[in-house]
DNA sequence: TCTGGGGTCCTAGGACCC
DNA sequence: TCTGGGGTCCTAGGACCC
C-alpha cells in the first residue's frame, strides 16, 4: 500500500476540560480559562458548556462576561497543564514512536508501518482514544487520513469526542466545500486575498492555476495549490529530532500603559533577566537581541540588535536592548507591551562550557541559577528586577517550565 | 469589549564581499 | 575608474499557528 496512514489529535478544550475533572464543582459548568484577570488579559480556553455563547480564545473578558455572564472564570495553571500533556503524549508514544508534538494539546502520529489498512488504523483511533479518558479522564478528537493535513481537518470534523477517517478516495469530496479558511496556514489575511481571487473553497483552490498563485504568493502559492488538493508531503518528525529552537523570548503587558522611564528601564532588564535564565537553564547563547514594543494604540514593532559574541546573561542582554530602546525616536509615548527575544541561538557544548571565561556578570549569573535550581525559581535576583512589578514573575514561573518541556522537545 | 504570550516562516531591501 | 552578478548576513515587518 503506498497510501500513508497519519493520526491528528485533538484535545477538547484542553485547559477548561483539566479544570473540570480536577474540580468537579466546576463539571456541565460553562469555565473560561484565562489570566490573571488583575493584569489585561484574554480567554485561553473554554469549555463546551461555553462555546455556544460564542467565547473563543483571545477573546477579551469583558466580552465573555458580558456574553456569558453565568461563566466560571478560573485562572490557568501553565504548570499543570503541561505535566497532563506530558503524560498524554506518553501515551501517544504507545502506539506509535513516529510521534509529533505539535502544541501543547495536539500531536500527529503515523502508522503507516506499523498499521496494515485503513480499518485497523480506526481501531488505533479508538484505543487512543480509550487509553486518553481512562487513564486521564480527558476525551479527544482523532483524524485519520493519508497525511498530516487531511488528519487535521478530520480531526476538526468531529467535536467534542470524535474520531472521523477521511480515506484517500473521499479526500476530494470532503475538500470540494470546505472553506479556505479552515486551512492550517489561511488565515485572515490570506483568506481576503484568495477571496479577491475568487477562490472560497478548497475545491476553487485545487482548481485554480498554480503559476497563478505562485505570482501572488511566493512559495506559499504553490503549497496553497497542493493544499487545495489534499496534498501533504510534510513527514511526522520523530519527537526526539525536532528542530532546533530559534529564538527564545518574553513579551509582557503592562498593568497599565506607561510613559515613566525607569519603569520602562526595569521591565526591559526584568524580562531580558528572565530570557537569560531559560536560555541558560536549556543550554542555550544567542547573538541577536530583539525588543518589542506596543505603543497604547497598539501600534507594535520590532528593533534588532547582532553582536559578534553570544549572550546567556541578563545583564548583557539588557544592556543591548537598552541600547537598542535609546536609538528609537520614543518620543515619551505610552508603552502598552514590553518584549524581549533573543535569537541566532547556538546550543553550547561541554567543550564550549570549559572553554568559557567568565566575566564577574557571568559568574553572579552561574551562582544564581544554582541557588534559585535549589531553593526554587527566581529565590534570589538582582536587585534592579526586585523592584519591578512582583507579579510579573508568577506567570514567568509556568512559562519557563513550559518553555522548559518544549523548547527541549523532551516530551 | 478594547485587543495575551509563546513561537515559526517568509519577504524584501540594504550592506558587504568576492 | 566603473561595472555586473552571486552569495551571505542583517534588519524590519507581516502573517500565521496554538
Amino acid at each position: 500500500m503506498n497510501n500513508r496512514i497519519v493520526l491528528h489529535i485533538d484535545m477538547n478544550a484542553f485547559f477548561a476540560s483539566i479544570e473540570q475533572k480536577t474540580n468537579p464543582a466546576l463539571r456541565r459548568r460553562p469555565v473560561i480559562v484565562c489570566g490573571n484577570p488583575e493584569t489585561r488579559t484574554v480567554v485561553s480556553a473554554a469549555s463546551y458548556e461555553a462555546k455556544p455563547f460564542g467565547i473563543k480564545a483571545g477573546m477579551s473578558i469583558g466580552e465573555a462576561r458580558r456574553l456569558c455572564p453565568q461563566a466560571v472564570f478560573v485562572i490557568g495553571n501553565l504548570a499543570k497543564y503541561v505535566d497532563t500533556s506530558r503524560r498524554i503524549f506518553n501515551i501517544l508514544r504507545r502506539f506509535s514512536m513516529k510521534t509529533e508534538v505539535f502544541s501543547i494539546d495536539e500531536a500527529f502520529l503515523e502508522i503507516t508501518d506499523t498499521c496494515p489498512s485503513y480499518d485497523a488504523a480506526l481501531k488505533v483511533g479508538q484505543s487512543i482514544k480509550k487509553a486518553i479518558v481512562t487513564e486521564m479522564g480527558l476525551t479527544c478528537s482523532v483524524g485519520i487520513g493519508p497525511n498530516k493535513l487531511i488528519a487535521k481537518l478530520a480531526s476538526d470534523m468531529q467535536k467534542p469526542d470524535g474520531l472521523v477517517l477521511v480515506l484517500p478516495e473521499q479526500v476530494g469530496l470532503v475538500l470540494e466545500d470546505l472553506r479556505i479558511k479552515d486551512l492550517c496556514g489561511v488565515g485572515r489575511q490570506m483568506e481576503k486575498h484568495l477571496h479577491a481571487l475568487g477562490i472560497y473553497t478548497c475545491g476553487d483552490l485545487g482548481r485554480y492555476p498554480v503559476s497563478i498563485l505562485r505570482r501572488h504568493f511566493g512559495i506559499i502559492g504553490e503549497i496553497l495549490h497542493n493544499m487545495g488538493l489534499g496534498l501533504d508531503s510534510t513527514p511526522v518528525h520523530y519527537s526526539e529530532d525536532e528542530p532546533p529552537v530559534k529564538s527564545m523570548g518574553h513579551t509582557h503587558t503592562l498593568a497599565r500603559d506607561t510613559a515613566d522611564i525607569a519603569e520602562i528601564r526595569r521591565n526591559i532588564f526584568s524580562l531580558s533577566e528572565q530570557v537569560a535564565v531559560r536560555l541558560r537553564h536549556d543550554n542555550y547563547c544567542g547573538r541577536t537581541v530583539c525588543l518589542i514594543l506596543r505603543y497604547s494604540d497598539f501600534f507594535t514593532f520590532s528593533r534588532h540588535l547582532t553582536v559578534d559574541y553570544f549572550l546567556d546573561s541578563g545583564y548583557d542582554i539588557y544592556q543591548q536592548a537598552w541600547k537598542i530602546f535609546t536609538r528609537i525616536d520614543w518620543q515619551g509615548r505610552a508603552i502598552r507591551l514590553i518584549g524581549i527575544s533573543v535569537s541566532n541561538l547556538v546550543r553550547k557544548t561541554r567543550q564550549l562550557y570549559l572553554l568559557e571565561e567568565f566575566t564577574n556578570t557571568q559568574a553572579v549569573d552561574r551562582v544564581m541559577d544554582r541557588i534559585n535550581e535549589k531553593y526554587g525559581e527566581f529565590r534570589i535576583m538582582r536587585a534592579a528586577m526586585m523592584k519591578s512589578e512582583r507579579r510579573l514573575v508568577q506567570p514567568i514561573l509556568a512559562r519557563g517550565l513550559w518553555a522548559k518541556t518544549f523548547t527541549k522537545g523532551n516530551l
